[in-house]
RNA sequence: GGGCGCUUAGCUCAGCUGGCUAGAGCACCUCGUUUACACCGAGGGGGUCGGGGGUUCGAAUCCCUCAGCGCCCACCA
C-alpha cells in the first residue's frame, strides 16, 4: 500500500479506464432526473485534435458531475462519416497512387471509402478513452448507421410530402476541382485585387451605346440582357431598346430593374443569369433565358469557336484582349472585390446552374427564431443566441444535393420519360426501378452531410418510440465549437422542432477555439498543431484536461498553454501526496466509527469543505468550468494541504482525515477522473467500489463559530511568519499569560509558525502581536526589531490612509443618505476595526522606539 | 456595408445585476533538507483597470465618444 512519491499517470490510466468500462458505470443509471449530452461526432477518419479534448473535457466534467448528483446520465459518443471531408482525404490518397475518383463507379468509391474509414475509426475511439470520457460505448453511433439513415429519409420524406423540398434549377456554388456543389455557408470569401472592365455595348439601331462595367468579362457570352436603374435619367431613353453583344453580335434587350446601383460603375449592368446570383434573380423577374457558358469543369462552352474549351482564366484574357483590339474596351480599373473559394482546395467557386434539391428554409427558420426569442434554449454565452437569430433571419434556401459518392444517397427517382416526374423511394441500392410500367432512374447525388447530422439529437435517441428518446429528449446540453453554430446548431434546432415539435436541447454551450501557443490559429500546414496524445503520455490525461479548461471561458479563443498543463500535473501530484500522507497516518484499518470534529481545525476544514463544494456545484450548474476548478484548486491546495493537514499533524483525527479525503476525491473527480479513481482504488478501507459510481454524500458538519477560532490562529501564525521572515531570526518563542484559547492551541501555533516554544508565563515583555486581540508576544527585543519597526510604520501608514478614506465616505452626507443602510453600517464597522488595529500598531511602534 | 466581442500586474486571464484596501496562475525576488509532496513550503514586489467625457454619494463594472485588435455575416455587377 505504500504509494510512490510521484504520481505517474501512465502507469494507471489505461487500467482505470478499462475498469470503468467493464463495470458499466457509464451507462445511465435509474433516477428520476435525467441529464443527457450527445457528443458532436468527430470525423471518423481523423485523429482527435486538441479542440476535441476541450469538448471531451467539458462534456465529461458535466456528465460526471451530474452522475455525482445521482442523476441518470447519458453521454453518447459518435462518429461522423463527414461526407465531403472524408472523400477529399480519400481522393488525396488515391492521387498518391496515381488514381482519381473518375477511375471508379460511385458504388466502388463508396465501398473503398467505407473500408478506408473502418481502418481508422478505432483510432479515435481509443483516443476518446485516453481522454477519460465517461461515455456509454454501447450507444456509440455512426452517422451512416441504419438508425440515422432511416431518420434522414423520414425527415426528407416528411418535408417532401409537406412541400418543403423542391427540386430546382438554381445557381449553386460549384467547385470545379471537387466536382460538387456546396451550401452557401461552405464557401469562403476572400478579398482579391482584380479589375473592373468597362465594355461598350452598341445599340442595334446605331443611335448610341451603353457601357457596362464587369469583373467577369468572360461570362459575356452568357449575357441575356443589360439592366439599368429605372430612376436613372441617363439611361431612361435606352430602356426597351436593344444592344448588340460584342464579339458575337447577339442582340440583348435593355431593361430596367431596381437592383441596379446607379453609383456603381456606369450604372449599366450586363445580366448573366446562369453565372451570377443577382443576375439570376433579375432573370427570374424578367423571364430572361439563361445561357450556360461555363461547364462543371470550369471550361467555356457554347461560345464562339475561338474561346471554346478555354478555362475561365484563359477565356477572360482572350476576351479582354479581343475587346481591346476591336475597340469595345473603354477602360480598365483596379478593383478589390471578394471572391468565393472552395474551403477545402481554394478553387474559385463558380456559380453554376444545376438541378438540385433545396429545402425551403423560411418556415423552419421562423419556428427556430420564435423558440430562441422565447428563451426556450439557454445559451452560454448569451451573445451567441443573438448572433444565431440574426443568422436565421437572413437565411436562404438550403441546397442539400452533393455530387459525391461518400454520403447517404438521396432517395429520389426520376421518370426517364418525363424529367419533371420525381418520386420519393427508399430503394436506393437500385439504380433503376419500375413503377406502374414507368421506369425511374435514381438521383446519383448524396445528401449534404449536415442534412443528416442535423437530426443527430433525435436520431441518435431513436425518435419517436424508444425509451431513450422518451427519457433523454430534449437533450440537457449541446456543447460545441463556435464554428458550427450556423451549419449545425441552427439546423439541429430547426429540424428538431420540425420533426419532434420540441427543441432538441435545453442548453447550448459554445466553447472557444484552442489556439496555438502564440495565439494564432492552429493549422496543419503551419505546423503548430498540438497533438493531445503525446501530452497525455507525458503529463497525464487529467493534467491535459485541467490545463485546457483552466482560464478558459465560454466562446473565448485562447492559446494552448503548456504551463497550465504542468500546473494540472502538479495539482494531480498534490492530490496524490495528500492521499499518500493520509493513508500512511491512518493505516490500513482506520477507526471510522463516531467520526466527528474535535479540534478547531477540524471544524474549520469541514466548514470550508461544505462551502467550497457548494460554490463548485453552483459554478458547474452554470458551466463555469474554470471558476469551479479554481475554487477546487485553492480549497485543496491552500485550505486542505497547507493549513488543515499541517495543523492536523499535532492532533490527527483519523476518522475525519478519511472522511475529508473521500469527500475531496468525490468533488475533484469530474475534473481529474483518473487520479482520483486511482487513489480511490488504493484506499484500504474501500473495497470494490468505484469512485465513478459514487454520489455526493452528506458531509459531517463543522461548527461555524469554532471555525472562526481557527481563522484567529491563522492570523497569529501569519503574523509570526512575517516577523520571523522580516527579522531573519530563528528559534523564536511565543509567550502569553493565562489564556485558555492559546493554551488549547499552543501546539498548533507552535507547529504552524515553526516556533521554538509557546510558553505560558506570569508576565514579561517582548514584541507584541498586533493582529490578534489575545495578548501574546515573541521573545524578540528592541535591538533585533528595527527591521520590523519599518514594517509596522508601513502598516500604520496604510491603516491611517484606509481610515481617512472610510471616514471621508461617512462625512459625505449624500453617501449616508443614499447608500443602502447595509453598506453604511459596514463602513462604520470597518472604521472601528481599522482603528482598533491602528491603536495596536501604534502602541507596538511606541514600545520599540521609546526608551 | 452590417453584426458580435475584446483592450485589467511582465505573460495568460477572472472580476455577475455599480459598494469589502482590484484578484488568480505562471514568471520574478528573498528564505527554507520542517520525512505527504522541490511537480514542495514560507514571505514579498508589481496594476493611474486602452484614451477622453458623462450619469452617480460611489464606476474596472452603466452611458457616450475616440483609438487599437479579433471574429462572423453580406447578392459591391
Amino acid at each position: 500500500m505504500s504509494l510512490p512519491k510521484v504520481y505517474e499517470p501512465n502507469l494507471y490510466e489505461d487500467d482505470i479506464y478499462a475498469l470503468w468500462e467493464k463495470s458499466g458505470v457509464f451507462a445511465p443509471q435509474d433516477s428520476k432526473n435525467y441529464y443527457s449530452v450527445v457528443m458532436p461526432p468527430p470525423n471518423a477518419n481523423a485523429d482527435l485534435h486538441i479542440g476535441y479534448e476541450l469538448t471531451a473535457a467539458l462534456e465529461d466534467i458535466s456528465a460526471r458531475y451530474h452522475r455525482l448528483k445521482g442523476e441518470s446520465v447519458l453521454l453518447l459518443p459518435g462518429a461522423d462519416h463527414a461526407g465531403f471531408e472524408t472523400q477529399s482525404v480519400y481522393e488525396k490518397h488515391l492521387a498518391k497512387e496515381g488514381k482519381s475518383r473518375f477511375d471508379f463507379s460511385r458504388e466502388q468509391l463508396y465501398q473503398q471509402i467505407w473500408d478506408f474509414v473502418a481502418l481508422n475509426r478505432s483510432n479515435f475511439e481509443q483516443q476518446l478513452r485516453k481522454m477519460g470520457v465517461s461515455c456509454d460505448w454501447t450507444r456509440f453511433t455512426f452517422t451512416l448507421d441504419d438508425k440515422i439513415v432511416k431518420r434522414a429519409y423520414s425527415t426528407f420524406h416528411k418535408m417532401w410530402d409537406e412541400g418543403l423540398i423542391y427540386r430546382g434549377e438554381r445557381l449553386v456554388n460549384f467547385c470545379t476541382f471537387h466536382g460538387t456543389a456546396f451550401a452557401d455557408i461552405e464557401v469562403v470569401y476572400r478579398d482579391e485585387a482584380s479589375y473592373l472592365w468597362y465594355i461598350r455595348y452598341p445599340l442595334v439601331d446605331g443611335s448610341g451605346e451603353l457601357t457596362v462595367a464587369t469583373t467577369r468579362p468572360e461570362t459575356m457570352f452568357g449575357d441575356t440582357a443589360v439592366a439599368v436603374n429605372p430612376n436613372d435619367d441617363r439611361y431612361k431613353s435606352f430602356i426597351g431598346k436593344t444592344v448588340k453583344l460584342p464579339l458575337t453580335n447577339r442582340e440583348l434587350p435593355v431593361l430596367a430593374d431596381e437592383f441596379v446601383d446607379m453609383k456603381f460603375g456606369t450604372g449599366a449592368v450586363k445580366i448573366t443569369p446562369a453565372h451570377d446570383p443577382n443576375d439570376f434573380e433579375v432573370g427570374q423577374r424578367h423571364s430572361l433565358p439563361s445561357i450556360t457558358v461555363i461547364n462543371h469543369e470550369g471550361k467555356l462552352i457554347d461560345v464562339p469557336e475561338a474561346y471554346r474549351d478555354l478555362s475561365v482564366e484563359d477565356g477572360r484574357k482572350k476576351v479582354v484582349a479581343d475587346l481591346e483590339s476591336q475597340t469595345f474596351l473603354v477602360k480598365t480599373e483596379d478593383h478589390m472585390h471578394s471572391v468565393g473559394h472552395c474551403y477545402k482546395c481554394g478553387t474559385v467557386i463558380q456559380p453554376l446552374l444545376r438541378d438540385q434539391w433545396f429545402i425551403d428554409m423560411q418556415p423552419l427558420a421562423k419556428r427556430a427564431i420564435k423558440a430562441l426569442k422565447d428563451d426556450q434554449i439557454k445559451f452560454y454565452p448569451e451573445s451567441k443566441k443573438v448572433q444565431l437569430i440574426a443568422y436565421l433571419e437572413g437565411l436562404h434556401d438550403w441546397n442539400i444535393s452533393r455530387q459525391i459518392a461518400w454520403g447517404i444517397p438521396i432517395p429520389a427517382f426520376q421518370n426517364v420519360d418525363d424529367a419533371s416526374d420525381w418520386i420519393y423511394d427508399e430503394r436506393v441500392t437500385e439504380e433503376i426501378i419500375e413503377i406502374d410500367g414507368k421506369t425511374y432512374h435514381r438521383d446519383p447525388d448524396t445528401f449534404d452531410t449536415w442534412f443528416s447530422s442535423s437530426s443527430w439529437p433525435y436520431a441518435t435517441l431513436e425518435h419517436p418510440d424508444s425509451d431513450d428518446f422518451k427519457r433523454f429528449y430534449p437533450l440537457s446540453l449541446m456543447e460545441t465549437g463556435g464554428e458550427i453554430l450556423y451549419p449545425w446548431v441552427s439546423r439541429m434546432i430547426m429540424l428538431g422542432l420540425y420533426v419532434t415539435d420540441e427543441i432538441p436541447f435545453k442548453e447550448v454551450y459554445i466553447h472557444g477555439y484552442v489556439m496555438a501557443e502564440d495565439g494564432s490559429k492552429m493549422s496543419k500546414s503551419v505546423g503548430n498543431v498540438v497533438n493531445p496524445l503525446p501530452v497525455i503520455e507525458q503529463y497525464g490525461s487529467d493534467a491535459l484536461r485541467l490545463g485546457i479548461i483552466n482560464g478558459r471561458s465560454a466562446a473565448v479563443n485562447r492559446g494552448y498553454d503548456q504551463r497550465k498543463v504542468e500546473d494540472g500535473r502538479n495539482f494531480c501530484n498534490k492530490l496524490w501526496n495528500i492521499a499518500r500522507y493520509i493513508e500512511t497516518v491512518v493505516g490500513e484499518n482506520p477507526n471510522r466509527e463516531d467520526t466527528k470534529p474535535i479540534t478547531i481545525a477540524d471544524h474549520w476544514i469541514l466548514t470550508n469543505l461544505q462551502r467550497s463544494t457548494d460554490k463548485i456545484k453552483a459554478d458547474l450548474e452554470e458551466y463555469k468550468f474554470s471558476d469551479a476548478y479554481d475554487k477546487l484548486y485553492h480549497f485543496i491546495w491552500d485550505d486542505l494541504a497547507d493549513w488543515y493537514i499541517e495543523a492536523s499533524k499535532t492532533a490527527p483525527n483519523h476518522g475525519l482525515l478519511c472522511h475529508i479525503l473521500e469527500s475531496v476525491l468525490i468533488v475533484a473527480h469530474p475534473f481529474a477522473p483518473f487520479v482520483t479513481e486511482t487513489i480511490w482504488q488504493t484506499l484500504a478501507w474501500e473495497n470494490d467500489s468505484l469512485l465513478a459510481g459514487k454520489q455526493f454524500a452528506q458531509t459531517i458538519k463543522g461548527d461555524i463559530k469554532i471555525s472562526a477560532d481557527f481563522t484567529e490562529i491563522q492570523a497569529i501564525v501569519s503574523e509570526i511568519r512575517l516577523i520571523i521572515k522580516a527579522l531573519q531570526v530563528g528559534n523564536v518563542t511565543m509567550y502569553y499569560t493565562d489564556d485558555e484559547f492559546i493554551t488549547n492551541n499552543a501546539a498548533i501555533i507552535k507547529h504552524l509558525a515553526r516556533l521554538q516554544a509557546v510558553t505560558d508565563v506570569k508576565d514579561g515583555s517582548g514584541m507584541n502581536l498586533t493582529s490578534t486581540t489575545h495578548k501574546v508576544w515573541l521573545d524578540i527585543d528592541k535591538s533585533r526589531a528595527q527591521a520590523y519597526v519599518i514594517e509596522l510604520e508601513a502598516q500604520k501608514t496604510r491603516q491611517s490612509a484606509l481610515i481617512a478614506q472610510l471616514e471621508a465616505r461617512l462625512t459625505n452626507k449624500s453617501y449616508v443618505d443614499n447608500a443602502p443602510h447595509k453598506v453604511v453600517s459596514q463602513t462604520k464597522q470597518q472604521i472601528s476595526d481599522a482603528k482598533d488595529q491602528l491603536a495596536v500598531i501604534v502602541a507596538e511602534i511606541k514600545r520599540f522606539t521609546n526608551n
